[in-house]
RNA sequence: GGCGGCGUAGCCAAGUGGCUAAGGCGAAGGUCUGCAAAACCUUUAUUCGCCGGUUCGAAUCCGGCCGCCGCCUCCA
């Protein structure tokens, strides 16, 4: 089966051929660095890191670009309650975000632009727009996109013009001057809400409003038209809607070639609150022992548009699931020699080739972890008979980094499986104590074990030897 | 009111017309073992919210009902 994924647009899974063959430009709806970002935001993140992993791994050359929303009503409105510069907020926000993806082991895209560096761009989209007849200037001197310009507005919603109508909650007086309810803020002239949050420009003295700037930024990197622009469901209207909207009319051209939302993530049984108390930063996770390698295990492992239900039983859920990985490979070392058996290889090529399949199928993580989990057993099962081999070994070693590369969770992380222990001290030691216990010399044994045991060194007997680990 | 989604074993979760309904966690047995710790293996849904229908055949399609949920102007 072909590369195939889920547009929203068409509602349908439709093969993958990007506009350049071989390369593919990517837009993800990043942050809002106005406050740490909670797991809910953190899916996204990691459905937008699973969609560029497995480009990756198809062979794709990938220029991957998020935007990092640096100004906006939230962060300006935190900026004045805590009385410190804007700079100030989005400055300590956006470091805690790059901490955390580091943490989730979600590669670093190609580019991650500030709105705030990319005044001039949007101003130029909203001159063009202006000069179009697409939007107008209304008398608070606030810029606006005219929706009714547009006849192809709410195609990637579904929504029809027509019945936007409904829910006019007007009342707030932000919305005053608009011709049309519906029409939606390009350009916001300064207000006193403002104080020194503003851009003296050709547009006047003011700031630009939300949507366009990721219409601006993903232009500026990417061109007029890309392939692929990914976000959470909640973003499909009004925002990607709006930024069809600006960017169709202002740039002439397709803009994204194909849209994916990721769905919500809900917290034991209910949607996630601060009043519910179940609302979740990474930070709150690791204070409470969770790993990080468990949260993005949990967060992955669910497929992108089904809804996903995160809660503190999945997180130790996946702790076993990944210790199970981690003992697997751990148990290559005692294979005996051999070439690879026939049935060996057929359960390894079984379960790369279904693995691949499933991740080609609108990167099915839980499918594809079905076969990598399958593998486990059935080489666990041949091991416990004595009919693996150490010659499976390497083609095995190749389809697990694979996987890793795929999923970012199979292999240890760095920062888990590293404390500067030489490994030549530790095997010493495991020589010394296996030498004891063949002379049944079970104190020294024991005190060595203890003495690993206090370096952090986990020790396992078993039939074919004995293996050990870092805790 | 408009648009859309979901309901699969104790929990999480794939599968969306046809081999025996993936996989993980948990649980129960067993194996290994100087002790210990762990690990490994096996088993664990005659059935897919309920009721009808279409079909040679449905968890998968259609209709109805019950329950839950999302979006409808700045929330991933």
């Amino acid at each position: 089966m072909a590369l195939q994924f889920y547009d929203t647009r068409l509602r349908r899974k439709i093969p993958f051929e990007p506009l350049a063959p071989g390369t593919v430009r990517m837009y993800n709806c990043g942050p809002t660095i106005y406050d740490l970002a909670h797991i809910g935001n953190f899916r996204a993140y990691i459905f937008a890191d699973l969609l560029r992993r497995w480009l990756d791994v198809r062979g794709f050359d990938v220029t991957q670009v998020m935007n990092i929303t640096d100004v906006d009503d939230k962060t300006i409105r935190r900026s004045r309650n805590e009385g410190v510069s804007l700079e100030d907020v989005t400055g300590r926000y956006g470091l805690a975000f790059f901490e955390d993806i580091d943490r989730l082991n979600i590669r670093r895209a190609t580019h991650y632009p500030r709105a705030t560096a990319h005044i001039d761009q949007m101003v130029e989209l909203v001159q063009a727009l202006l000069e179009l007849g697409h939007a107008y200037r209304a008398e608070d001197g606030s810029i606006y996109f005219r929706v009714n310009s547009f006849p192809e507005y709410g195609s990637l919603s579904g929504k029809r013009l027509a019945d936007l109508r409904q829910g006019e909650r007007v009342s707030d007086d932000e919305y005053e001057s608009k011709d049309d309810v519906r029409d939606f803020a390009l350009w916001k002239a300064w207000s006193e809400r403002d104080g020194d949050v503003f851009w003296e420009t050709p547009l006047g003295k003011g700031r630009p409003g939300w949507h366009i700037e990721c219409s601006a930024m993903s232009m500026d990197h990417l061109g007029r038209e890309f392939d692929i622009h990914t976000g959470g469901v909640d973003n499909i209207f009004p925002h990607h809607e709006n930024e069809i909207a600006q960017s169709v009319c202002g740039a002439g051209a397709g803009f994204a070639r194909r849209w994916m939302h990721c769905e919500f993530l809900i917290v034991e049984g209910r949607k996630m609150s601060k009043s519910l108390g179940n609302f979740f930063t990474i930070r709150d996770l690791l204070d409470q022992g969770y790993r990080p390698r468990e949260i993005r295990y949990v967060l992955a492992a669910t497929q992108y548009r089904s809804r996903l239900n995160f809660t503190l039983d999945g997180l130790r859920a996946a702790r076993s699931a990944l210790q199970r990985l981690d003992e697997f490979r751990d148990d290559w070392k005692l294979y005996p020699d051999g070439d690879p058996t026939r049935e060996e290889v057929e359960v390894v090529e079984r379960a790369a080739r279904g693995f691949d399949e499933a991740m080609d199928d609108d990167l099915n993580v839980s499918g594809a972890l079905s076969h990598l989990f399958t593998l486990v057993r059935e080489l666990n099962a041949m091991r416990a008979e004595g009919k693996a081999t150490a010659g499976i070994v390497p083609r095995l070693e190749q389809v697990w980094t694979r996987w890793d590369e795929a999923l970012g969770f199979v292999l240890p992380f760095e920062e888990e499986s590293g404390d500067g222990l030489e490994t030549g001290h530790i095997e010493a030691l495991v020589e010394q104590r296996n030498e004891a216990r063949a002379r049944k010399d079970w104190n020294r044994a024991d005190a060595i074990r203890e003495q690993l045991a206090e370096e952090g060194i986990e020790l396992k007997d078993g039939p074919e030897g004995t293996v050990w680990r870092r805790r």
